[in-house]
RNA sequence: GCGGGUGUAGCUCAGUGGUAGAGCGUCAGCUUCCCAAGCUGAAUGUCGAGGGUUCGAUCCCCUUCACCCGCUCCA
């Protein structure tokens, strides 16, 4: 299969590396090699600078509704914790899970619903997963514990309805949904997909703290803050970079469901009435952004997310989705989600965190008929200083994944060609075709051979570049070989010193996908490189 | 989480109850005026980790870690 010929060439190549490989590995964490670094830099450079640095607020771009500003931020991987509780993410990634023993079945402590039966002078709670059938499968388990025909059903003696499995204290009279004997349930155990940490040397409970599962709450709470300091009116969308953790339940394929991984996130906050319109334009934008950079649309999709799917207070969400080698055929993995969010994360950190199943969105309130999670009461809202309009902005979400991003770079590049050898015999190529922006070394530059001078003026001609690009030089063993290597690492563009060099100041340089060569000027190589990598 | 498979040099893999090889790659030298396999020479492995059985284990057993495939779960 083609991807274990990508994982090898990663490995080989030094794009990619097992995080603590001498120790055998950690599960769910890799490690940037010296290619691998180069090209992932190319690529959050390459976002930072199409979606921040070059924008300007002054002109409308193609597809925009209007001129918009972008700035952006850093901040910190731990935050208050109280940022999660409404943001949602403890609730939802904060589960106790209960296994049982006998059928190796994990279940959510809250999810397990069961009866107190009594029969043949035991009494025991059986469970079964909530839902429709639950009361059938009860009975059924009861009849099976107590070994009982289904005819003697009249022998069990129910005591009380149905209750959630939180409310039974003795775990060693409960019979598992899946389990034939009393006591296979361990007891509950905390399963939080957020990585747990402690800030302050001593480490209590009062000092718990989470290591952010997404760069997006920084900006939501960071928000009010941008928007003083800038004097910037709405549109504006706040960027940000940088390393988010989960505890994935099953960290797979390569590097695409990582523990750590690095997100490249945008909010785009802007006028409720106008958040559709801006929702499509960021959504055709950042599709194109991947198309540009060399993903072709044949393996690349937009998969909108159906109305069933959607939260009720968005407009819409789309994914974009790469077709992953290691996917099922048909298959596609998401590179980047882009959502509209309506207010509901503004309003959930200053009002406190909202219901999402309410509509309008109302305060989730806890049983003493309190906010669950109190937000910062701080005025998140925003005043249009020349419509005099105040409203609370509403969100567009184009959130990326630089991992999963690169893969499906080196995953695209990856192809085996043919190419004569000198013989004219037929050779299979490894090339990896990466855009030249993106590409880890941009340029190689080679004496034909290692005499006459020629390596002092490659030597030359590689300092030169270095100032600007990041090259390679390389003098040993035949040249054939030596591109050969470049075709390897990406390189797009050899530059060859040879005879003729010495004579009249030229060079050749040769392009990685053609094999093409052409003569240039000695004093133009730069230019020639900047030429070709922006165009 | 469950089931199956795999783990031996940088990579791909062979191998045996008596402490290991091949090809490619790498390095050095020679050759070479343009697309890897011309010549000569060299280096490299705690055979994933821990424990057990054995006089002796890379090989057998147990545990564990990691990777791959399928299912499940998650988003």
């Amino acid at each position: 299969m083609q991807m274990e010929s990508i994982v090898s060439l990663c490995k080989r190549r030094g794009f990619l590396f097992q995080s603590s490989e001498i120790y055998g590995g950690l599960n769910g964490f890799w490690d940037y090699g010296p290619l691998g670094v180069e090209l992932k830099r190319n690529v959050r450079e390459a976002w930072w600078q199409d979606m921040v640095a070059r924008h300007d607020d002054m002109n409308q771009l193609p597809g925009a509704p209007g001129p918009y500003s972008m700035e952006g931020l850093d901040c910190t991987i731990i935050m208050h914790p109280q940022v999660w509780k409404c943001s949602g993410h403890y609730d939802l990634f904060h589960d106790f899970m209960v296994d049982c023993r006998e059928s190796k079945k994990r279940y959510r402590h809250d999810q397990l619903n069961g009866r107190w039966v009594e029969a043949k002078n035991k009494r025991v709670f059986v469970t079964a997963e909530a839902g429709d059938d639950e009361q059938k499968k009860m009975e059924q388990r009861a009849l099976k514990f107590f070994n009982l025909r289904a005819k003697n059903v009249d022998d069990l003696k129910w005591d009380g309805g149905v209750a959630c499995l939180t409310e039974v204290e003795d775990m060693e009279q409960v019979v598992g949904p899946d389990a034939k004997n009393t006591g296979t349930l361990t007891e509950p155990r905390e399963f939080n997909l957020m990585f747990k940490t402690f800030v302050g040397a001593l480490s209590g409970e009062e000092g718990a703290a989470y290591l952010r599962p997404e760069t997006a709450q920084g900006i939501f709470v960071n928000f009010k803050n941008v928007l003083d300091s800038t004097r910037h009116r709405l549109p504006l969308g706040i960027a940000q970079i940088g390393k988010s953790f989960r505890n994935e339940i099953t960290p797979r394929n390569f590097t695409f469901r990582s523990r750590e991984f690095e997100q490249m996130e945008i909010e785009f906050f802007c006028h409720p009435d106008q958040s559709a319109d801006w929702y499509r334009y960021w959504r055709d934008r950042r599709l194109k952004w991947y198309t540009d950079l060399g993903i072709s649309m044949e393996r690349l999709r937009m998969r909108e997310h159906h109305e069933a799917e959607l939260a009720h207070y968005s407009v819409g969400t789309a994914d974009i989705e790469y077709a992953f080698p290691f996917m099922a055929e048909g298959e596609f993995g998401e590179l980047e989600g882009i959502a509209h969010r309506g207010d509901f994360d503004l309003r959930s950190h200053m009002e406190g965190k909202l219901d999402e199943k309410t509509c309008p969105l109302e305060v989730q309130l806890d049983e003493n008929g309190k906010p669950k999670w109190k937000g910062s009461g701080k005025d998140l809202s925003y005043r249009d200083d020349l419509s005099n309009e105040k409203y609370t902005p509403h969100v567009i979400e184009p959130s990326a994944g630089a991992d999963r991003a690169t893969l499906a770079f080196l995953c695209e590049a990856y192809t085996e060609d043919e190419a004569p050898d000198d013989k004219g015999k037929l050779q299979t190529r490894t090339v990896m075709r990466f855009h030249p922006r993106i590409a880890p070394i941009k340029a190689a530059v080679f004496p034909l051979v290692k005499k006459d001078g020629m390596p002092e003026k490659a030597k030359e001609i590689y300092l030169d570049l270095k100032r600007e690009f990041n090259v390679f030089y390389d003098e040993k063993g035949a040249v054939g070989r030596r591109y050969r290597r470049q075709d390897e690492a990406g390189t797009p563009y050899c530059i060859t010193v040879d005879g003729q060099t010495l004579a009249d100041g030229t060079v050749t340089i040769r392009d990685r996908d053609s094999l093409e060569q052409q003569r240039i000027e000695v004093a133009h190589c730069a230019e020639v490189i900047r030429q070709r990598i922006n165009q």
